[in-house]
DNA sequence: ATCCTCCCCTAC
DNA sequence: TAAGGTAGGGGAGGAT
């Protein structure tokens, strides 16, 4: 075998040339293909490394915003240079001079060629691919709680004036050793997706203690209602602040809860700083009237309600008015899916028979009575012959009522996209767009028409929803898929170092969770929020703002739940995707394949 | 055809 | 001060 005329500089390197470029396409590839990079005629977004062009269209660089796309003379000057250079003084996309280094090429992923390594180490030689230990994190904690004027935390970098330094600010920033447990104590998204899959398992648990069977229910007309709390977390923490009652309240986080202890705000502050971009969990009916909406920021609703007052969260309230609500649902449905901690679906198709003579209306004040009686706060209940009708019927019944819902009453409300389940502001605009703004809409339009615009299988949904029909059963209880953990707010990070220390934590996590219920997997996926080009301050205080969001996965040797093996391939994949830390707003993980 | 990877969307 | 999480349905496009 002939040794190679030119050192193998580009071991590794996986390329993909897009467009016109100059030197021409040929040229390129022979400079790379000879000094050992490989080829892609088509781009496999797995496999490449760098994409070679020297202009995108508008779509092409939405599309390649992820990758590291350089220019031809960065092949040009490494061949010129006879090693690897540093890519990105080339980068096409995106500033052209990043203030901190960005990972290197993740060798592990390339296979095994040997002489990629000393390459890459050339490229970055400070920063390492590694798995911090448990020791290193805890020595680096100890360094962190030290607050002397010698050992004082390095500053953080604050290149958008979030007042990052501010040490109250500092205290919440995800590089904390308690984050994510002091976090994930007040998120009240991470409480309704948790509650969420404790009410699956708590409505199994009840139906066996109460001695439910499957239904046999492939015959027959159904009845099925829909029950949801009247503005839940409101109700619930109005219990503890009852002189409340008839005032627009919403429940927020926020320092100044005024009325409730008459102090105003403490001191000259920014509004950025000072609640207006905390968001309404759930606001009530009085505040409703003046437009406030559930996951409004506090200062857009303060500008259309003034006196708008706030009430804090009540957690574990809100639980165990949950569990006394799915304790009387579960004893009295044929069959009861849990959609969320304040929302249930019952089949009661048999029951209504056997007990209410079919009077659905007469069972569905009998429940609302004893939630009533039970928790202290409204539900409202729609009926109808299926999911659908039932949930819409709801809309109908709110606040504080029943309402059934059939077909031809349902044709008659000329509702809009929006209002069907499963149209969210992304196709309702695209419906809109191509002239369906309303249900009626969908149902003359051609079915072909609706696949164009959504996908086959939305498209088949909403041909049937617009017709009223809906064929799906309640959820029986499947076993759960996935387990994951995501967080996007409070992320700022400084350097690696930092990032790969939250990434072991956040896998820490998901592997307790794994580990509480018993499971494995083998699919690790990482997701990561990057800072879109461009964008700077987040609307929302520590939020994520505009970002990219960028996933990765990789398949392990064999099922684990164990924290070490999946924080290191986390680790590496992250690597793998050229991300500067400055930029992260937001790091997931989760384990499928269970 | 069907699977896999990397997304996007929705709901509470 | 604020606490923008997450499971599951689904699609595009390449690999098998
Ligand atoms: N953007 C949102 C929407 C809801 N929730 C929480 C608070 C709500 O109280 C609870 C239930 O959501 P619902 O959609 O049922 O809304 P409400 O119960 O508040 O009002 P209603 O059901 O009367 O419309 O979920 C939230 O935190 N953020
Ligand atoms: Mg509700």
């Amino acid at each position: 075998m002939r040794a190679p005329l030119y050192r193998q500089i580009f071991t590794g390197v996986v390329f993909h040339i897009n467009g016109y470029t100059q030197p021409s396409h040929y040229e390129l590839k022979k400079l790379l293909i000879e000094r050992g990079g490989q080829f892609l005629h088509y781009l496999s977004k797995s496999q490449v490394t760098h994409i070679i062009a020297s202009n995108l269209s508008h779509s092409k660089e939405k599309e390649f915003r992820n990758y590291r796309v350089v220019r031809p003379e960065w092949v040009v000057d490494c061949v010129q240079a006879d090693r690897l250079i540093s890519w990105h003084s080339y980068r096409l996309i995106g500033s052209k001079n990043m203030g901190a280094p960005v990972v290197p090429l993740n060798i592990d992923e390339l296979g095994p060629q040997g002489g990629l390594a000393a390459n890459i180490r050339q490229e970055n030689p400070v920063i390492e691919c590694s798995v911090p230990t448990k020791q290193a994190i805890s020595r680096s904690c100890e360094q962190k709680g030290i607050r002397t004027s010698t050992h004082r935390k390095s500053a953080v970098v604050d290149r958008f004036g979030e007042g990052l330094n501010r040490e109250w600010v500092r205290r919440n920033l995800a590089t904390e050793s308690d984050f994510i447990p002091r976090y994930y104590e007040n998120s009240r998204l991470h409480h309704l997706s948790t509650w969420k899959s404790e009410m699956k398992d708590y409505v199994a648990q009840l139906r066996r203690e109460y001695g439910k069977g499957t239904r046999s229910v492939l015959c027959g007309r159904r009845v099925i209602m829909h029950v949801d709390f009247d503005c839940f977390f409101v109700a619930v923490s109005l219990l503890s602040f009852p002189h409340l009652k008839n005032m627009p309240v919403a429940v927020c986080h926020t320092q100044q809860h005024a009325q409730l202890d008459g102090r105003g705000p403490q001191e000259d502050m920014p509004e950025y700083f000072t609640g207006h971009s905390s968001q309404i969990a759930s606001c009530n009916y009085a505040a409703r009237s003046f437009g406030v909406k559930n996951g409004m920021f506090l200062g857009q609703a303060k500008q259309l309600c003034s006196a708008l007052a706030t009430v804090p969260y009540c957690f574990d309230a809100y639980k165990r008015v949950s569990k006394s609500f799915y304790e009387i649902v579960t004893r009295i449905a044929d069959e009861t899916q849990a959609v969320s901690v304040d929302e249930a679906l019952l089949d009661v198709s048999d029951v209504i028979y056997r007990q209410y003579e079919g009077n659905a209306n007469a069972l569905a004040q009998d429940i609302r009575r004893r939630v009533l009686e039970k928790t202290e706060c409204a539900v409202s209940i729609g009926i109808g012959p299926n999911i659908l009708l039932a949930r819409l019927a709801t809309i109908k019944a709110k606040p504080d009522g029943v309402c059934g819902l059939d077909a031809s009453t349902f044709y008659n409300m000329n509702l809009g996209v929006r209002d069907l389940p499963g149209v969210g502001h992304v196709v309702e605009k695209s419906l809109i767009h191509n002239g369906i703004s309303t249900v009626a809409d969908i149902r003359s339009a051609p079915i072909s028409r609706l696949k164009d615009i959504c996908g086959d299988k939305t498209a088949m949904l909403l041909f049937n929803f617009s017709r009223g029909i809906d064929d799906r059963m309640l959820a029986s209880d499947k076993l759960r898929q996935a387990f994951g953990a995501d967080i996007g707010w409070g992320v700022r990070f400084s350097n690696q170092h930092e990032v790969d220390d939250f990434i072991l934590r956040l896998a820490e996590e998901v592997c307790r969770s794994m580990a509480a219920f018993n499971r494995t997997g083998t699919l690790v996926t990482l997701k990561i929020k990057k800072r879109r080009e461009g964008q700077g301050k987040p609307e929302k205080f520590l939020g994520h703002g505009i970002c990219d969001n960028i996933s990765k996965s990789a398949s392990l040797i064999q099922m684990t739940n164990d924290h070490v093996q999946i924080s290191s391939s986390c680790i590496k994949l992250l690597h793998g995707m050229a991300i500067d830390p400055l930029d992260i707003r937001g790091v997931g993980i989760h384990v499928q394949q269970l």
